[in-house]
DNA sequence: CGTTCATTTGAGTGAAGTCAAACCGAGTGG
DNA sequence: CCACTCGGTTTGACTTCACTCAAATGAACG
């Protein structure tokens, strides 16, 4: 199974963040959610990881980050894909309760935990931000878990991709999958193995089509629509 | 199944709350958390239905209010359960998304929701504890998710019989069960039978007892603890 | 070209679901 | 006070969808 196996020491992850420039931004100097430094991330490497101190909240600029959390017997659930735009590490609670660890290379804007939330105790505009931000956490969280609790697989995956789509610019009916089958299954709740066999049987029903594994081609966008149920 | 069968057209819940005095708070005089109406709900009446405009917030003060999502077919998801202290309908959408139900009967405290939000905009403290209310409801969702995800039904109603004694107030071996099979099976993705069955087997186990189908006698919580997993 | 890692496919099993019937406790009315 | 109803719960028999274990296939890379 996966895992933290990439992952060294509860804090191996800490404290190496590339220098890069502050992002002049067009925004009000004041504004946290711009500064900060980058940090790249390899696939397979962790943002931040269970039990560690919540020291900053980090805004995915690339690539797609994990949250999961980890059972004592390896089985894992992924909480929420964060892609680009998404916050990590909103919350109050002094430690990580979930890992975050990226599917695939990416970069993240690092901001300081204790900086952001000083700022917004003064700032009512700022912390009406982060309302917003959690807001749309658990909205995600809450349909994620409608579908793990009552669908069946194939209406899970079939939701997954139309969401998946969605996210997408550009064209809507190629969508990228920037994680591994496991990733998947993980979030769905369900094994690699019933994972793979449902996409065959979306691709033996002419509903989508998979190039190279990683390249979903949305044939049917109605049929997959019906095929997600609400 | 359950459902909807007691509510009577989209909006007949609002509009007749029990006018109640407004609670005299220590607190300071702006808090909009202490002041609002109280209304009463019967079990199984609806707080407010998917769909419907979000006007208030609700704070439970007695009672339980069932948060679920009901799909097409009848299937439903509870999302949490509410308890008294808890508030409901916080979020930034136009539009309830989820149905609330009272489990039994309850007392809610109605709170004007734009009358929150227009103050919150000029209060930080007051924006930054609407924040810490969401943190905790999504701390909530995720916990649940990882459990319906990747949990045995076990599992599953042994985590949530310990989570109920963690929150009961005086013996934690006693625990009232204030809510149905159908609503526990709908809460943790199984069903009533499995829910049933489960009870039955941990009672056998003498690892519970039930008292008139509604009150759980704990008789080894440590086993209980360890049936739950982490 | 061999190694490694991810994915797919196959065969068999099992945990939870479905359908159906019995049971139980709380009201209600004769 | 008992019979009857009604909603909720329990139990039983059977089915099924997804899981497990195992092997084959495929893609990426040195």
């Amino acid at each position: 199974m996966l895992g933290a196996s990439e992952h060294i020491g509860t804090n191996a992850h800490v404290g190496q963040f590339a220098s890069s420039g502050t992002m002049s931004s067009a925004d009000a100097p004041a504004d946290r959610f711009e500064r900060g430094t980058i940090r790249r991330i390899e696939a397979k490497e962790h943002v931040f990881c269970d039990g560690d101190p919540r020291t900053h909240v980090f805004r995915i600029e690339e690539g797609v980050i994990a949250l999961s959390k980890l059972l004592g017997d390896g089985r894992r659930q992924i909480i929420e894909f964060a892609y680009p735009g998404d916050y990590i590490g909103l919350g109050t609670l002094r430690e990580h309760i979930f890992d975050a660890q990226a599917t695939c290379a990416a970069k993240v804007r690092c901001l300081s935990a204790t900086a952001l939330e000083q700022e917004a105790s003064r700032d009512a505009s700022l912390a009406l931000r982060l309302y917003k931000a959690v807001s749309a956490e658990l909205a995600a969280a809450r349909s994620l878990l409608v579908s793990v609790g009552q669908q069946s697989a194939m209406e899970r995956l079939a939701g997954f991709l139309v969401g998946l789509s969605a996210r997408t610019e550009g064209d809507e009916n190629v969508v990228k999958l920037p994680m591994r089958r496991s990733d998947i299954a993980d979030l769905l709740g369900l094994t690699i193995e019933t994972v793979s066999r449902t996409i065959t049987k979306l691709r033996t029903m002419k509903v989508i089509d998979v190039v190279r594994g990683t390249e979903v081609h949305i044939l049917d966008g109605d049929r997959l629509v019906e095929l997600a149920g609400q």
